[in-house]
DNA sequence: CACGCTGTTGTGAGCGCTAACAATCAACCT
DNA sequence: AGGTTGATTGTTAGCGCTCACAACAGCGTG
């Protein structure tokens, strides 16, 4: 027993064409903005559409020019601020070019995870995938996998021969350091994200190139995991160095790799007595919504999320229609935001 | 002038059905796991797939079943922790459950743009829509626009008759609230999120109740719009209330409605000398990863942004299957995290 | 006035798949 | 043995759309 309001099907171009008395082609012209139809013709359609509800069955139209206008997107640790505001910028640039986003997250990136999204979305046709993997093992598995669909990644790194875009992160360390360096430091001491990001790598990069440029030495590496419990421990090392004084360089300046250990680092410091910026100036990296209000601001490096998202759609598209072949790299420009976190104090 | 290359197109079940000696129907069937096929042939089959690398094509398979698979998610504020994290666990379930997931971020929630995701979604086939729409006039507008598919809310409230998921955020608000009566704090302020938002209306509901059923009179409501510079700005004010004892409610405890304003509302407290918890309590609301290590470590209450996600997806695809018929609200338990910043302290 | 041209509309085929039905064959029952 | 069943496979007809092409009008040209 079928229930007869279950039977309705929503109308098809030959209905509308019947409605308004044209054929089905002239129907297809009018909804493709095609200009050889008579404006007369082309308002009896619009009126017929409008009046049955009608809508394009986007399924029979990707059939028949193996079009789906449909991308993916691959992101690791989608709740991570960086991510998200990535996801944001990406998916809105994507709409407005006329494409659908689907989105598969991922939690950790390993190997088998990545082919499997690479093989959900190809199950559905996406004409090409952009990929948040900011880890070094995650774009290799990529450029491996050899997918059937152009791939962008964000965040990849261009060792590999896959196109990219990304902050310019190295830009963005060097920005920091230069400025405690400016702000009257002799050294800075580093705490670094994990090994097997390419983020991390950029940014110890350009934290050690303008220290040697400077003629510094620069000290050993701290590492974290970018959790605000790794920056708490690696502030409790940093505060016994600070306060013992002997051998070491001494701490007068840290650049951690991101906000979040930041004020892990912070907090430690405060719980060993010493002062920020007064005895230790502090700057992050990525500009979280709480950087402003911790204690104290933290001077950090923005990123522009939304313009990463917006040219890795542009860069996707590109190849797509091909109009773009090679492995293109596009990077986009930090900016240093200067806080109470660094402010040069009166005490010595 | 056509490069060769471009002229291969996938192979299609009609090449496997040759390559294998079968029929395309036969093919079809493996592909199904339709029960009757003999082994030897559903081997043959597989094997062809196999050699070929053949897929199947989406597009074609959803014209012929009317089905999509394919769920659409509107978000509003994608990069705030909470949605992201609930975008995750919705993606995870549905992907398992062998939907696509296709997103639309929006950056604020005015009619138009709802009106537009909605359509936007509708013009590539979702069979269904999770909305995650925390303010009431999105629900409202959600309500009105009648959309061709089920709508299933999160953080929707449960007044309109759409199903949806939320956590028990009056609960949530209650534990909070009586934790700071039990460790002896006479009444307890709150700074509340916007107006317009279905979490803040909830979590003050929540606070009010229990202070009205212990006999005590709630005290004046300050109101931020979650972000950390409105709970500075609140925090502020309570430091002033704090210092000036005069005629007011005592200031020894304060529930915030996010830990993003809690922590403008630690920062506000400290310039102003006050100690937490020493002198005033503060409990937050999300713990969020950073909560742990604000000065002091915040108690709050953590959602269960992966199971909201999970639920959501079951409730959406048995509308979707006809399994459920009514507007069925589903609510998620909170739990109550307890840190030091509301610790009862020696100093009375 | 025959011809070609351009603008407008219609006709037919087929994209790759599934659903319904038909056909075949072996096994089983009476 | 003849008929009936059930398992296995093949055949056919669309799903709703776009593309290629045909048809036809109205116009100017030699």
């Amino acid at each position: 027993m079928v229930h007869p309001a279950d039977d309705v099907r929503p109308p098809t171009m030959a209905d509308v064409a019947r409605e308004a008395g044209v054929s089905h082609q002239t129907v297809s012209r009018v909804l493709s903005d095609h200009p050889n139809v008579r404006a007369a013709t082309r308002e009896q359609v619009t009126l017929a559409i409008e009046r049955l509800g009608y809508r394009r069955n986007s399924a029979a139209r990707a059939l028949v020019t193996r079009r789906t206008r449909t991308l993916g997107v691959i992101a690791v640790n989608t709740a991570l601020y960086g991510p998200a505001s990535t996801l944001t910028g990406l998916e809105e640039a994507a709409r407005e070019q006329g494409y659908l986003v689907s989105t598969v997250s991922l939690r950790t990136g390993e190997g088998q995870g990545l082919k499997d999204a690479i093989d959900h979305l190809a199950s559905w046709g996406v004409e090409g995938v952009v990929a948040i993997t900011p880890q070094r093992s995650h774009v290799q598995a990529l450029a491996e996998l050899d997918a059937p669909f152009p791939v962008v990644t964000v965040e990849g790194g261009h060792q590999l021969d896959l196109p990219g875009v990304s902050l310019d992160q190295e830009l963005g360390a060097r920005m920091v350091t230069e400025h405690l360096l400016a702000a009257g430091h002799g050294n800075v001491w580093h705490v670094a994200g994990p090994d097997d990001w390419l983020e991390s790598e950029a940014r110890t990069a350009g934290w050690r190139t303008v220290l040697e440029e400077s003629g510094i030495r620069p000290p050993r590496v701290l590492t974290g995991d970018w959790s605000p419990l790794s920056g708490y421990r690696a502030g409790q090392e940093l505060a016994g160095l600070a306060l013992a004084r002997r051998g070491t360089t001494p701490v007068t300046a840290v650049f951690v790799a991101n906000d979040q250990m930041a004020l892990g680092v912070l907090r430690a410091l405060r719980e060993g007595g010493i002062r920020t910026p007064g005895q230790v100036a502090v700057a992050g990296f990525d500009d979280i919504p709480e950087a402003e209000f911790f204690p104290p601001p933290l001077t950090t490096v923005r990123q522009d999320f939304a313009a990463i998202g917006r040219r890795s759609i542009g860069l996707l598209v590109d190849h797509i229609e091909g109009r773009a072949r090679k492995a293109e790299h596009l990077l986009v420009e930090p900016q240093l935001i200067m806080r109470a976190s660094t402010r040069p104090s009166n005490e010595s």
